[in-house]
RNA sequence: GCCUCCUUAGCUCAGUCGGCAGAGCGUUUCCAUGGUAAGGAAAAGGUCGUGGGUUCGAUUCCCACAGGAGGCUCCA
């Protein structure tokens, strides 16, 4: 039989044998092709290495140091986690064990205890079925793929209902699928298995899978967490195993080491060590008391986006904590989140009538109550008004964490009230303005996502919404950015953008929202007289930069490490006499830099030089300014940076300037 | 809210197979007065998260609650 012809990804054409699979053209190519190959890509779909190719064929060999060959290293390491689950736990049933970001996961459900319950798995478990895939990988057992019948498969599969649901087609698998009567399967033949007399290993799945699990290996199991099966909260909670999975051991070292440097940085770890906030037990699950430190970075955070909204046309306003129920049933929320609300305070009259209060739960009712005082005139629009606004929401108490999310938190929030025809304008020139200002606090890398109308849960025609979509679109869309589109995400009054930004080490946090609501507006029947003497309804604008206060301080805590820059630092320099008889001139010099505004302290010398240094810096203090003879003698200051090179003998006056030019340069000295 | 794990000094953590607890760091005091990331000594500091139960006796075992971590669901 005549060769077969096949193309390769560069463009080049290469003569096999027929019958000659992907994995043989690999070691053709080359040997360190061959040990590094995963699965191929023929003709665009990704297919095992055993597959044969056919005359004609597009070709392209995916290896492991590959997203997507990493993909099916993590897909194969969790059905080496459910055969050793099924082996160690015979009475267990699997469910669904996809490739996540940067590992696995696999669901199961352990028969009930003595007591009626799901068994659950215990810490000790996870080191036995660590063993044991240990084990199955050691047995180098092929994944040999297959297509059976339906009815084969929930022969094979008739005590794991949860696969039966998915053979039916009830149940979404992201990695198995079924089709035409057909189901894919993948199946671990063992020969100690076999030997034994036991069936082997072979789950759903439509792959493809490395060629044998010999190439897997460098996995940790990380966890075991609860996982509702489908997702859904009213069906059963599944026993869900995470675990991370990579193609070299150094890679996995490398990630185990880059999850400890996240934890470093961990807001809820620095805020203690840095004595910046703390959540006494006292108060309240998700409620943050702020010591003098972090109150000093965030009256920083405040005064300085103040100072932004107020030379961007905002206005000031004030709103209390609590209001009549009405309020709250006007705005909607009591129908749609009251939840998400703190129960509702009742006070009796002596007749026994009473008023229902509530925490509120978000500042636009009391805004638009302001809007509504008098008759507003267009000539006022676009009336932006402004608020750093605490709030109060029922977070369940599983989901509360940290300062990212807290039940009582502050939103920079304002609401800009404008006719329908200002909106694109007035969005478009907002998203600059709060792009500029995320930048001044030190984020720069950003994207947008655009949230449409929920399925569920909504005011207003669909007319209404897909205009206000498509207005947030096109702003969106004149900015040079990457937008997401995030299809059923808005609130229940409106479409949404938000600014997605990534911190340093990359993490993505959501930023600012910016909504555009028709519905509250008609709520509560706000008007302005236009030019043409006759009433119309405005539009409203939602918008918050930082989200909450205690969010975005806690997300710009971890940006930096706990190193504020020098702008926001709550204490920018430290000063340190080398020697008892130096602490005057330290003093005076505190004294002055404070006089000027900065924020300087001196800390005397009971301790050696070296080691009051080291306790600045684990402060993470910008600048330690050491001053000895010369310096007493001369004017002068050691000057000692966080991160940077010491400096003897700098003129006291020369260090003021640069220190002023640095805190100018950081907020752009607007 | 659901699942797993956790809660011992200000912080990080030992420990008690049931007999009222320990280290390092930090704090205070004393000595030491030193030129750029840990000088020495001493002392203070704990109802072992809270409340029940079992027990002669509970920080330890059991239950409930609170708080926390990681997930799931949720996030106006």
């Amino acid at each position: 039989m005549a060769d077969i012809t096949i193309t390769l990804p560069d463009g080049s054409a290469r003569q096999v044998a027929p019958g000659t699979t992907a994995g043989e053209l690999a070691a053709a190519i080359g040997q360190r092709l061959a040990d590094a190959a995963v699965i191929a890509d023929v003709n665009g779909v990704e297919r095992d290495l055993v597959w044969p190719l056919s005359d004609g064929d597009a070709v392209s060999i995916i290896t492991a140091d590959s997203p997507r060959g990493l993909y099916t290293l993590r897909h194969s390491t969790a059905h080496v986690l459910a055969q050793a689950v099924l082996d160690l736990f015979p009475r267990a049933t699997f469910a669904i064990g996809p490739p996540i970001e940067d590992g696995f996961y696999y669901d199961f459900q352990l028969p009930p205890g003595p007591d009626g319950k799901p068994g659950t798995f215990t810490p000790d478990d996870l080191e036995r079925i660590d063993v044991r895939m240990r084990e199955i990988i050691k047995e180098r057992q092929p994944f040999v793929r297959d297509e059976i019948p339906d009815d084969d498969a929930r022969k094979i599969f008739a005590d794991h209902p949860f696969k039966l649901e998915i053979i039916d087609g009830e149940a979404d698998d992201p990695t198995s699928a079924t089709e035409a009567g057909l189901v894919r399967t993948y199946e671990n033949p063992s020969e100690a298995k076999g030997a034994r007399g036991e069936a082997s290993f072979i789950d759903l799945c439509r792959g493809p899978h490395v060629p044998h699990t010999k190439r897997l290996g460098h996995f940790k199991l990380m966890r075991v967490a609860g996982a509702y099966w489908r997702g859904d909260e009213h069906k059963p909670m599944l026993q869900r195993i995470y675990g991370t999975a990579w193609a070299t051991k150094k890679d996995l070292d490398a990630h185990l080491v880059r999850l400890e440097e996240a934890a470093k940085r961990d807001h809820r770890k620095l805020g203690v060590e840095l004595d910046l906030f703390s959540f006494p037990e006292e108060v309240g699950s998700g409620l943050a008391v702020f010591h003098p430190k972090g109150g000093t970075v965030r009256r920083l955070m405040e005064d300085y986006s103040r100072m932004r909204h107020a030379e961007s046309g905002y206005e000031f306003v004030n709103s209390p904590h609590i209001s009549k129920a009405d309020l709250f049933q006007t705005s909607g929320h009591l129908d749609w989140y009251a939840d998400g609300m703190y129960p509702p305070m009742t006070l009796d009259d002596e007749h026994g009538e009473g008023a229902t209060y509530y925490l509120k739960p978000m500042n636009c009712p009391f805004h638009t109550l302001i809007y509504r005082s008098r008759l507003r005139s267009y000539r006022e629009l676009p009336l932006r008004l402004f608020e750093f606004g605490a709030v109060y929401r029922y977070e369940k108490s599983g989901v509360v964490q940290g300062l990212t999310r807290a039940r009582g938190f502050t939103q920079d929030d304002a609401h800009i009230y404008c006719t329908k025809e200002q909106a694109p304008e007035e969005l478009a020139s907002l998203l600059n303005f709060v792009l500029d200002l995320l930048r001044d606090y030190g984020l720069d890398d950003f994207y947008l996502e655009l949230s449409t109308r929920p399925e569920e849960k909504v005011v207003g025609s669909v007319e209404e919404w897909d205009e206000a979509t498509e207005v947030l679109r096109q702003v969106a869309l004149s900015k040079e950015l990457e937008l997401v589109m995030d299809p059923g995400g808005g609130a229940f009054y409106g479409p949404k953008i938000s600014v997605q930004a990534r911190d340093a080490i990359g993490r993505t946090w959501q930023m600012s929202t910016i909504q555009l609501d028709f519905q509250t507006p008609r709520r509560f029947g706000i008007e302005y007289v236009g030019s043409d003497g006759a009433r119309h309804e405005p539009v409203m604008i939602h918008r918050a930069l930082f989200g909450s206060v205690e969010r975005f301080f806690a997300i710009l805590l971890e940006h930096y490490a706990g190193a504020f820059p020098t702008w926001l630092a709550p204490v920018q320099v430290r000063l340190l006499g080398v020697r008892d008889d130096h602490h005057a001139y330290a003093a005076r010099l505190a004294d002055r830099l404070n006089a000027e505004g900065f924020r300087a302290e001196v800390i005397d010398a009971s301790e050696k030089l070296g080691n009051r240094i080291r306790r600045a810096k684990l402060e993470k203090i910008p600048y330690v300014l050491v001053v000895g003879d010369d310096d007493v003698e001369h004017g002068t200051v050691g000057v000692n940076p966080r991160g940077g090179e010491v400096e003897r003998g700098v003129a006291i006056d020369d260090f003021i300037v640069r220190l002023r030019a640095e805190i100018d340069a950081a907020t752009a000295a607007r």
